[in-house]
DNA sequence: GTCTATACTACGATAGAC
DNA sequence: GTCTATCGTAGTATAGAC
């Protein structure tokens, strides 16, 4: 997975990737079917990651909402937070960097990830800027959502941009702290809108 | 460039493009030095095709602003609409690509990319946005300024999930129209919000 | 199920004719 | 300045021992 995302599928080899795993190269062919097949699995391991880690907030925000526990605005705040969180930690890199390249060129590994969590995620999130937008609906509710979660996946697509512009070497915990308040802002702001 | 941006550099190789381009591949050592040289005349080809697109435009937008002929508001929404309409059109598409692998792992190629355009044209940005949300100052500004390009950003770096979830399949006008529309919504909502 | 050894292909670079 | 021919290397896949 680290080295599909840093090299991409062309660029990562199978004796590179046995030799990191301390295995041997005919091993890929034996447990995958090849390099294709490992491909797969590797996207398949990140679908679950991201699963695993951001379908839960979501979807008990949006029981908190259905209960009237929580308001729709502040429910999108806070999974625009844990997706920024989650952009600007160290450890989505690899998976950020895989699921962008391969948006580049989609193909069968792309089609398990949008299956896996960015059609949940996105449709969760649609819904409730669609309670709080009441003047948007259709396509024009889809567009404004897409541009909300759109500042939190260019933290990562143009993170090297950022990082220059924002002139920081290294992202720390208050750099973190910073962007993700600035976003959340934004998308208050974006939300409190009425056409 | 179409290459690179579509197969990665590695994934990338010198026979297809001599082939694509109808020359020897040994041309390509002998007027770049090889590969990697060919590499780094497309990211310049790249930036310079971009700076002819954009720069003049936003020049002139400042100017107005300075002039006192154009608020500085409808300034950030006429450049953003524009950097939409570029991310929107067919023809950035082996542009936007090749950049955003770049930034993946960010080489020499991006310093070139960065200085070219991406500075001057962020910093025009933030400057504007300075003039607007004068609550905002420092990085704060900055990281405002970098989520609203980002959603702009996102219409390519995520262009597979975001065609998903609009339901399109082809990129018509009419669907140009309403994603510049929304985007520019979002970022006038966001340049009316006071902290 | 994992290893070593190897077959076969494609890569980038270069030499040398023209 | 562009071509053809070729070199050495690295790629994936496979065969077969254990």
């Amino acid at each position: 997975m680290e080295q599909f995302a840093e090299y991409g599928f062309e660029g990562t080899s199978t004796r590179a990737i046995a030799a990191a795993a301390g295995a041997a190269m005919s091993s890929i062919t034996y447990q995958f079917g090849g390099k294709e097949g490992l491909y797969l699995a590797a996207a398949d391991h990140i679908g679950e990651q991201i699963s695993h880690i951001q379908l839960p907030g979501i979807i008990s925000a949006r029981q908190a909402v259905d209960r009237g526990d929580l308001s729709p605005t502040d429910a999108i705040v806070a999974i625009l937070g844990e997706m920024a969180n989650m952009m600007l930690d160290e450890r989505s890199e690899s998976w950020s960097a895989f699921i962008i390249r391969e948006q580049q060129k989609p193909g069968e590994a792309f089609d398990r990830l949008f299956a896996c969590f960015i059609q949940p995620m996105s449709e969760s999130m649609i819904e409730l800027v669609g309670m709080v937008r009441t003047d948007l609906s259709g396509r024009k509710l889809r567009a404004v959502a897409t541009g909300l979660i759109g500042q939190v996946i260019a933290l990562r697509s143009a993170r090297a941009a950022m990082m220059r512009i924002l002139d920081i070497s290294t992202m720390g915990d208050d750099v973190r702290t910073m962007i993700s308040e600035a976003i959340t802002a934004n998308a208050r702001a974006i939300l409190q809108a009425k056409g």
